[in-house]
RNA sequence: GGGGAGGUGACGGAGCGGUUGAACGUGCUCGUCUCGAAAACGAGUAAGGCCUGAAACCUUCGAGAGUUCGAAUCUCUCCCUCCCCGCCA
């Protein structure tokens, strides 16, 4: 959510932060037309609720029934008009927060614009993919042939885009956990093991709704959905809170398992688990002192790369341009190189969200004793995610027998195996 | 799931229809005192809205709805916490 200060003080600026994105600037309009409309009615009720309040504390005194019995009319006539005018106010307001929810976040000036993912700058690539001398294969037929994966039986039990990991594959899926959440760890994250179903509030907290809401899952009867990444649980932890002075930085890292119906995607990446409805992610979210947080998306990529560079897999980093945004501020991937399927898969994506979810959730701090709360700053960026990172692994640890060979970081991880089948 | 007790500010805890945004205590901040600290004493200490700012004003005592001229206080619904019984990984 942006700051109606903001909108009603520099409406062009804010235009044009829309525009950069690529979103249509009349929202601004529709959003200052609703502002305005609501503090007339507010003004107009508060006056009269100022007087009904002053009255009825005479009428508590008044002795004289007569006069006493005149006051109560009036103000029950008064209460009328308020009662209306309530119902008005509330309306226009339920009118205004919904337009003030669908605003998106402005991006930073420092943020190249484009009008597509395609406009995304691959700023460095880092490792040299290995040169095979067979072909390699991709990781379906790899995980198939090894018995670590099995498509058939994840279909059987629930559907296409569901998969089973078996033996070898369950446990590389388990080291990867522990290892990944143990390297954040030892970069000065605190551990959060959340729910993983959350109210629709703390979807909307972090921005998924009220428009991004296609490819969640929903529980029948139940305010719950089946969370689509850690951010959703962890950056609400501190929701409707003020934080105390120096609590911040808070840094945390959690594992998940992650539910997206990805509908969209039609038959895009429909082989292997490339694009999965369930997956696991170990997820980072920092919460930041609004002047720190571009050094701190810094350092979680930093933190992010640290991953891929211990299991010396070829990746970059690209910054994404003003339509790949979402609902960050800035934002940065990382994409592990594959070469069975031979692209970049993204694991990793980094962003600044700055004020925006701390807006929409009501996380604040107050920067010294006594001082007004103002809103943190949040970030999160996967630490990475699972199953493209068990792609690149199979694909890039391929050997021409078909079997796999441990990552060395991973290996006290798994029982010391160097390699999988 | 059945029965009982509750949800008030950072915390403990009053209030149970009208000067209560909320007594009192603790904590915290600042000051006095001290070589310093403790103790003691003094002052301050909710958030949001509206507003150029301040004041004033409006809203908020788990959430929502209702009764009333007026609700933290009465009614209803929901949520949550604690205790007992049952069930269960």
């Amino acid at each position: 959510m942006l700051d109606i200060r903001l909108i009603r003080e520099q409406p062009a600026f804010v235009r044009n932060g829309m525009m950069r994105r690529g979103d249509d600037p009349a929202q601004v309009d529709a959003v200052l037309a609703a502002d305005e409309r609501r503090r007339e009615l507010l003004h107009e009720v508060e006056a009269l609720k100022a007087t009904r309040n002053a009255v009825s504390k005479e009428i508590g005194k008044m002795k004289e029934a007569t006069a006493r019995e005149a006051k109560i009319a009036e103000m029950r006539q008064l209460g009328d008009r308020i009662t209306e005018l309530d119902a008005q106010t509330s309306a226009v307001e339920a009118e205004f927060e919904q337009l003030m929810l669908l605003l998106p976040n402005l991006p930073d000036e420092r943020v190249p614009v484009g009008t597509s993912e395609a406009e995304n700058i691959v700023l460095r690539t880092e490792g040299t993919p290995r040169s095979f001398d067979f072909a390699p294969k991709p990781h379906w037929e790899l995980g198939e042939a090894l018995g670590i994966i099995d498509f058939e039986r994840g279909v059987k039990l629930a559907g296409s885009r569901f998969f089973v990991l078996k033996g070898a594959g369950s446990r590389l899926q388990r080291a990867l956990i522990n290892w990944m959440i143990d390297v954040h760890v030892g970069q000065g994250y605190s551990e959060i093991t959340p729910p993983f179903v959350v109210k629709e509030a703390m979807l909307v907290g972090t921005g998924n709704l009220p428009k991004f809401g296609d490819n969640l899952f929903r529980i029948e009867g139940a305010d719950l959905t089946l969370i689509p990444t850690a951010e959703v649980p962890v950056t609400n932890l501190y929701r409707e809170e003020i934080l105390e002075p120096g609590s911040l930085p808070i840094d945390h890292v959690a594992y998940t398992p992650c539910w997206r119906n990805e509908q969209m995607s039609g038959g895009r990446d429909v082989r292997g688990i490339k694009r999965v409805y369930q997956f696991d992610k170990v997820e980072m979210v920092k919460f930041v002192e609004p002047q720190t947080s571009y050094a701190a998306l810094m350092t979680l990529i930093d933190n992010a790369e640290d991953i891929c560079r211990a299991l010396q897999i070829p990746y970059r980093l690209l910054q994404l341009c003003t339509a790949d945004l979402g609902t960050a501020v800035m934002k940065y991937d990382l994409e592990m190189w594959a070469p069975g399927v031979a692209e970049w898969l993204e694991v990793s994506s980094c962003g600044n969200f700055g004020d925006y979810q701390a807006r929409r959730a009501g996380i604040r701090y107050r920067p010294a004793h006594g001082a007004r709360p103002e809103y943190v700053h949040t970030l999160n960026g996967s630490g990475l995610a699972l199953p493209r990172v068990i792609i690149a692994i199979l694909e890039n640890y391929q050997e021409a027998d078909g079997s796999i060979v441990v990552p060395e970081v991973l290996r006290p991880y798994m029982g010391g195996i160097k390699s999988i089948g």
